[in-house]
DNA sequence: ATGGTGAGAGAAAGCGTTTTCTCAACCCTA
DNA sequence: TAGGGTTGAGAAAACGCTTTCTCTCACCAT
């Protein structure tokens, strides 16, 4: 099985193939590819068709080298099944290949220890890279920025001015949701907890702690959770314990577990019990009853980070940070507190 | 703000800073740094330590020129907000992450003219792709396949028999389903057909045409749907106008779109109409009632995709093709026909 | 002593590009 | 007709690595 010298050959055509082919040196071929109008114009047209006789293209990887730029950009999510990430990696996606970028995604499953690592790691094949690490310790945070750059931070507050970032305001959107519950007259809540030291979490608990200290007349306890249906759905017994008339939930899919496991067991929502999320995921409106929740456009959130990063790659200083306010859409599985 | 020589410099170190702090060659710290037995212990540590001390890392980048392999793979997806293509992506990424192998994403957005173009690039910067292309014509697949070797083909047949696949056996899935409907008595119904010129459609076309040619107290209308759910949604008309007493959805998200739409109007199913989707999604059983479904293990189609380009980039024979047959999963939203 | 061996380390080639540098030829003007 | 300025194209350096090739030196057997 020796490399026998048959007259076509299966390795991809090299520049030198073309110049070869064209009789030119390797530098006009080069130039024409990149459209330098220094070339003369039978010349060109000859690299041309040397280039397309050959199904010559240049190769990414030896232009990147040179280039000092991949048109890549790398992104980290802490869990591809979720879709909240889905949809920020959908936005981010769409307005990257709009420019001709690539998008690298690493899934780190929610182990913060393997993001710093994985982070790095995507960064060092890309131009630069979209953030998503809600566990991360702050600290630890602040500390790989740096060696990030250019990067965008998203979810989450990066508590540096030189990092753009582009989040939900977890703790607005939370507190408007305690407002809605309240206005239905509940008074003793549940947060159905999701991941202990994630950020959004914290945020979430300022606002239930803020909204306790305004409001005497209401309870809110706070019982363990999660992030998935299964967490949500193993907490029912909890929820029911306290004996809380709404529970909100971490975010949608927990609020979806809780919801299927209140309904077997007889828990009628919204009258027995109200039901809250967070996120509002496409298949919110598709529970029974429709989930209400506080909606978060994480497509828009991509694509904003998208445009940051963009920014950032031009030497441009990116538009102001983002925060949105999540808007809580009142849907079936929240009514009126029941007659004590 | 001109480049003043401010002795430490924020350039990424290279191997030549690494050998020149430690007063060694570069082949040395090559050699150090990708564990050739045949260095001294004692230039090896001196190596490691400077290394440390710069913090250096090769860079993938000129290594995957030198190399000829950059450890990252290329999938390509019609479209990122699907749930099934996202859990086959999971699959995928997990079962590369794991060996140390990076992944690109792109989604074509179910254009199939974009397909070509948008694969042929993401393979060239990577060392093989995962190709999932629907709706791509059957002859401009076959003419790419072998451009893009290493190639492994999902979700369709690609008809080659040099190209590894892994997909969903859609027309025995389809056949149970219409047995599971038949069995409880329907006897018209109606499939909510998805894009027409997706092999996956014709695969199901094809149960659908064989069931009514050998059930003859059958009769299977066809009415054109979609594949998300708003094309469930709109096409609740045109189902209810047939008369059938059972709606066969082309995927989940268009029977739960349908289901909505039909719950809306007053039908109740399936007290009235039956409704089947297909794949499984994580939300089918989450709907009111829950959704009848065929289920598609997308997770494991895309675990097993990665072991088939795995096999493929060293050099080994993957293993058989794989057909999953997908198991009809009986739930709320299919019953007995209603009495004519 | 001496030629042979083998281990360890540096020099250099090569991966496929882009781009600067250099040079030759041409055209124009004085 | 000579000199200066373009214009166009090739040679070569650079990007940051890996790996082959080559050399030196120590060691061992003869």
């Amino acid at each position: 099985m020796g490399k026998a010298k048959t007259g076509v050959d299966r390795r991809t055509p090299t520049i030198a193939d073309v110049a070869a082919r064209a009789e030119v040196s390797l530098s006009t071929v080069s130039r024409v590819m990149n459209g330098s109008t220094t070339v003369d114009a039978a010349l060109a047209e000859r690299v041309r068709e040397a280039a397309l006789a050959l199904g010559y293209s240049a190769s990414p990887l030896a232009r990147s080298l040179v280039l000092g730029k991949t048109q890549t950009l790398a992104v980290v999510v802490p869990d591809l099944g979720n879709p909240t990430f889905q949809g920020a990696l959908r936005g981010l996606s769409d307005g990257a290949s709009e420019k001709g970028y690539h998008v690298l995604v690493a899934d780190s499953h929610e182990r913060a220890a393997d993001e710093r690592e994985l982070a790095i790691e995507a960064r060092r094949r890309c131009d630069g890279i979209v953030l998503c690490a809600p566990r991360m310790p702050a600290e630890e945070l602040d500390e790989i920025l740096p060696l990030l750059a250019p990067v965008v931070v998203i979810n989450r507050d990066p508590g540096r001015a030189d990092v753009p970032s582009v989040f939900a305001d977890y703790r607005s959107g939370l507190t408007q949701m305690l407002q809605h519950v309240y206005d239905l007259g509940h008074r003793h809540l549940v947060y159905l907890e999701g991941s202990e030291n994630a950020a959004s979490n914290r945020n979430r608990l300022a606002a239930i702690h803020e909204f306790g200290a305004t409001h005497d007349d209401v309870r809110i306890d706070v019982v363990p959770g999660g992030v998935g249906f299964e967490d949500g759905y193993s907490a029912a017994q909890s929820v029911v314990g306290t004996g809380a008339t709404a529970a909100i939930a971490f975010n949608d899919l927990a609020a979806m577990g809780l919801l299927n496991a209140l309904t077997e067991q007889g828990v009628r929502v919204p009258q027995d019990v109200s039901i809250t999320g967070f996120d509002d995921i496409p298949f919110a409106r598709y529970t029974t009853p429709p989930l209400t929740t506080a909606a978060v456009p994480v497509e828009e959130l991509g694509a904003q980070a998208w445009e940051r990063v963009w920014a950032l790659l031009n030497g441009r200083t990116p538009a102001y940070n983002l925060s949105f306010g999540p808007l809580v859409v009142a849907r079936g599985s929240t009514g009126p507190a029941p007659a004590a």
